[in-house]
RNA sequence: GCCUGGGUGGUGGAAUGGUAUACACGCACGCCUUAAGAGCGUGUGGCGAAAGUCAUGCGGGUUCGAGUCCCGCCCUAGGCACCA
């Protein structure tokens, strides 16, 4: 090897990688053929929000990642497809326009613009030809298609419901711009609004998106997370008598066991039942109460979200003056009324069990209501003498041992144990003991088993500007008159198909307004139509839709667009002969979407888990679906992604990289100083992608010094056989970078390379065989630095990206010796030279072995050898 | 409180139960330079002159052998949280 440098060329990666990315996009190299590809791979990753000043090394840590993979399997023989594209309607982008004061549309077009020069300026394998963005006309259309089938579908429907509402941007917050209570943007506690609002009915698929968690690989902190957004409880719904007024008192439980030690019954400040109280009703109620308990309610109803909610807070009631008659035995119990009690889940009403449960049991203390108990703990007999309440952690409830009876115990059980007190359930355990009960209660028609959800309906309206307009007529004269194109919704009509999109109208006054009604509200020329019933005066609605709507089915749209956009000459190159979509009944092609589809995998960030990850199941579980539509346009798969990876979190000096901390690195710096190969190459070395990393500028110095060596090293190679260490180096290197990739150890696969380098570059000659296969290896990560390489070393023909992978080289590794260590009782006692062939001989081994050990053993004899092939051999005296 | 991850040099981080600290940063010394920079080379966990010996958050255990497995703690990051 040439150590000298000053022969060498120059690198410069701005002209290197200015040259490839052009060439590739002229070629349209990374351009799979959609209808005729042997080996379909969809590479997706999570496409970007362009709201911030521009892509930041955290979206290009994603991408890269996501990349160095494509790459992977490009060159193990796949038809790989890396689209990429903008998710820029929403409120994010909204935010970010009027931040800087441009119109949205005006904004998102320098920040398209921004975003597509970055984006090709990481030397990221996409489709150009199949880039999408959510605000663009032609993909709305679609959005549009996808909430008219849900209308049609029954699952889109109005009510009115609170919103978050921040006063000081006088705006709708979507739930997950609300943190503890306050707008995440400048901390103002968060009003509650009551507005009518449109909904999708994802409860309804609560189940399904439940079971689908076990069929997909995907990290398990995601699917736990969606287990418990979703949130199935199994139980029981209670039917109790109330006194003195003719009606009954459903409850929800998850532990109807303790029926019998239900001593009070707690129900919402907003229950129906509160207000017929109010109403002066029922006659025996005192003044007195009555006047506590509007109080009550007023309070109850002026806390925030956040006073209501906080965990620590003591508990608070009124009595309703009510008594209910507990069916099993009999007992009249109060009813009171407290706001940790929630109208939104179960029926808004509760039996309490103090004697086991944490909440039941402070309100019981408070308030002096009797505490029985009626599960016995396992092993109960065992005594267990009182300790005071205030050295006990809150864990010890659940351990507690108690004697039953007890009048006042410390802490409520809450464990499993044995049904007690209870009559004829005396003796049941847990966990049949429910099922028993159910069953008991059903028989006596005293209940039946329920089960309730934390999932909530998707509230999909937005009083905003920038997002696609919600497809939707209203019609008052139809209402009036009973009609309606759904018989449950009178007076509403989806849009006509043809006549999508309802654009969104460029206008002025686009900022939010604060009465409660998005801008559009002020532009009859948008809202003035005729219906589509009656063709009288018509309003449309004038809301727009979530932006986890655009990208709850972006990926199907990439598989539609490009030289798939004009379908009808697709339908032609269908040999089966099957008829084919035109376009104009599904945002897709079914005979694409069958082949491409599901994604192989898709890369993203974790912090989407019960958001967009959640959504995007149940859209393309409502296309399997697809009613109102020919079945054979219906989506054949239920899961769209099988597999997820979540990638990690760039850091910066420890910190979150955000905005308002003001550690946003943006790349471009990078880049026109190092070169876009030094910077992937340093991000995917600073740490397991799974893990992310923390980003420091004197890390990328030294992967630059890296990229320096290698391209001096091969441009001063001569090429020559290689030696022993070499072609050993080169195996075990392929072998373990190709599985490192493989599970996405990036970081590890990088210091492999490295460490190749410094074995080889010194003074030693390797073979164009060895040179290639490095070659190759590297060429994920620093895509332009290896073409160029490939193309002046004349290696091959064609883009380095179609070759395939290195060969392993098995058989150089019989060629090879390998050092396996001596151990006398684990302690190192010295080595051995073994030769491949050998080395799963332990006999030989031991026996090589063996004159090294006896001259340590001092008299004392060999019990046994443990031999581990090619790793370490230890002798147990 | 509950559920997940994670605690290894000065730093980022490697280690299918098998030579702990790969690779990189930083630092030190040297070469080359008038000099600086760049580049190249050598060294770099602690203690010890050395043989050695002690080190993977703390305390136990299993094993010929534990960063890795088991039990009990501590700390830390993230998610969920009055959901009956």
């Amino acid at each position: 090897m040439n150590k000298d440098a000053s022969s060498t060329k120059e690198y410069k990666p701005q002209e290197i990688e200015a040259f490839w990315q052009k060439k590739w996009s002229d070629d349209k190299t990374f351009t799979p053929s959609l209808w005729t590809d042997p080996k379909p791979y969809f590479n997706l990753m999570m496409f970007p929000y362009p709201s911030a000043e521009g892509l930041h090394v955290g979206n290009m840590y994603a991408f890269t990642g996501a990349d160095v993979h494509g790459r992977f399997k490009r060159m193990n023989g796949y038809q790989v497809f890396e689209p990429i594209g903008l998710d820029g309607f929403g409120i994010h982008s909204e935010n970010y326009a009027l931040k800087v004061g441009r119109h949205p549309a005006e904004q998102a077009k320098i920040s398209q613009k921004n975003f597509y020069r970055q984006l090709a300026s990481t030397g990221n394998g996409y489709d150009w030809t199949r880039t999408l963005e959510t605000y663009d006309p032609d993909y709305y259309r679609w959005t549009q298609w996808l909430f008219i089938q849900m209308f049609k579908s029954g699952l889109a429907y109005r009510k009115k419901a609170k919103v978050n509402w921040c006063p000081s941007d006088k705006t709708v917050l979507a739930d997950e711009q609300v943190i503890d209570g306050k707008c995440e943007r400048d901390g103002a506690v968060v009003e509650k609004r009551d507005l009518e609002q449109w909904f999708f009915k994802i409860t309804d698929y609560s189940d399904r998106l439940l079971a689908g968690l076990d069929k997909i690989d995907w990290p398990e902190k995601v699917k736990i997370a969606q287990k418990l957004w979703i949130g199935k409880s199994k139980g029981a719904r209670l039917k109790f008598k109330v006194d003195s007024q003719n009606r009954e008192l459903e409850v929800f439980t998850t532990r109807p066991d303790t029926l019998y030690g239900a001593t009070f019954m707690v129900i919402s400040p907003e229950h129906p039942l509160v207000e017929e109280i109010l109403s002066g009703a029922d006659a025996n109620i005192s003044k007195r109460i009555i006047e506590n308990i509007k109080q009550y309610v007023v309070e109850a109803k002026n806390k925030t979200e956040q006073d209501r909610t906080a965990t620590d807070k003591e508990k608070t009631g009124v009595e309703s003056g009510l008594l209910a008659t507990n069916p099993v035995n009999g007992a009249k119990i109060p009813i009171w009324i407290a706001d940790y009690v929630l109208m939104g889940y179960g029926t808004g009403a509760i039996m309490a069990v103090p004697a086991h449960d944490e909440r039941d049991f402070a309100f019981a203390k408070k308030y002096n209501l009797p505490i029985t108990e009626v599960i016995e703990p396992k092993g109960g007999s065992v005594a267990h003498h009182p300790r005071p309440t205030s050295s006990l952690k809150d864990s010890d409830a659940v351990a507690r041992r108690g004697s039953p009876n007890r009048a006042t115990p410390n802490l409520p059980f809450v464990g499993e144990g044995r049904i007690i007190n209870s009559e004829s359930w005396n003796g049941w355990e847990m966990p049949e003991s429910i099922d028993k009960v159910i069953e008991w209660l059903k028989e006596n028609k005293i209940g039946k088993e329920e089960s309730n959800y934390h999932l909530r309906d998707w509230l999909i309206s937005r009083q905003r500007y920038w997002g696609p307009p919600i497809p939707m007529i209203y019609c008052k004269k139809c209402e009036e008159e009973g009609k309606g194109e759904r018989e449950d919704m009178p007076g509403w009509y989806s849009a006509p198909l043809d006549q999508l999109p309802v654009l969104l109208p460029d206008v002025t006054d686009w900022k939010p307004m604060g009465s409660g009604e998005s801008p559009l509200a002020s532009h009859p020329e948008f809202y003035n139509t005729t219906c589509p019933s009656c063709s009288s005066v018509a309003r449309r609605e004038t809301d727009v839709s979530d932006t986890f709507l655009d990208s709850a089915w972006y990926y199907l749209r990439y598989l539609s667009i490009g030289d798939t956009k004009n379908m009808s000459k697709d339908i032609k190159t269908d040999k089966n002969g099957q008829e084919e979509n035109d376009g104009s009944k599904v945002p897709y092609v079914p005979g694409i979407i069958k082949r491409w589809c599901p994604v192989a995998i898709y890369i993203g960030g974790a912090e989407h888990s019960v958001l967009h990850l959640l959504y995007v199941r149940f859209i393309a579980m409502v296309l399997h679906d697809l009613k109102n539509q020919p079945q054979n346009l219906a989506l054949e798969f239920e899961e769209p992604f099988p597999r997820f990876f979540a990638h990690g979190l760039i850091v910066k000096d420890g910190a979150k990289m955000s905005k308002s901390k003001g550690n946003v690195v943006v790349p471009d710096a990078y880049i026109n100083k190092f070169g876009a190969d030094t910077l992937r190459l340093y991000l995917m070395f600073i740490g397991q992608f799974k893990d992310g990393g923390d980003f420091r500028d004197s890390g990328i110095e030294g992967t630059n010094r890296f990229v320096k060596r290698v391209w001096n090293l091969f441009n001063t190679v001569e090429f020559g056989p290689d030696s022993e260490e070499t072609l050993r180096m080169i195996n075990k290197t392929i072998k373990e970078v190709t599985n490192d990739i493989e599970s996405f150890s990036y970081n590890t696969a990088i210091a492999k390379l490295m460490e190749f380098y410094n074995h080889i570059s010194d003074d030693k000659k390797w073979s164009k065989e060895t040179a290639t296969s490095y070659l190759k290896l590297f060429a994920p990560f620093a895509p332009h630095m290896t073409e160029e390489l490939w193309k002046n070393m004349e290696l091959g023909e064609g883009s380095i990206h179609f070759s395939s992978w290195p060969e392993h080289q098995e058989k150089y590794l019989e060629t090879n010796e390998v050092i396996v260590p001596i151990q006398i009782n684990g302690k190192r006692r010295g080595e051995i030279t073994v030769s491949s062939k050998d080395i799963k001989d332990q006999a030989k081994v031991e026996e090589k072995a063996k004159e090294i050990v006896s001259a340590q053993l001092e008299g004392k004899e060999v019990k046994k050898a443990i031999y581990v092939p090619g790793k370490i051999i230890n002798f147990v005296v």
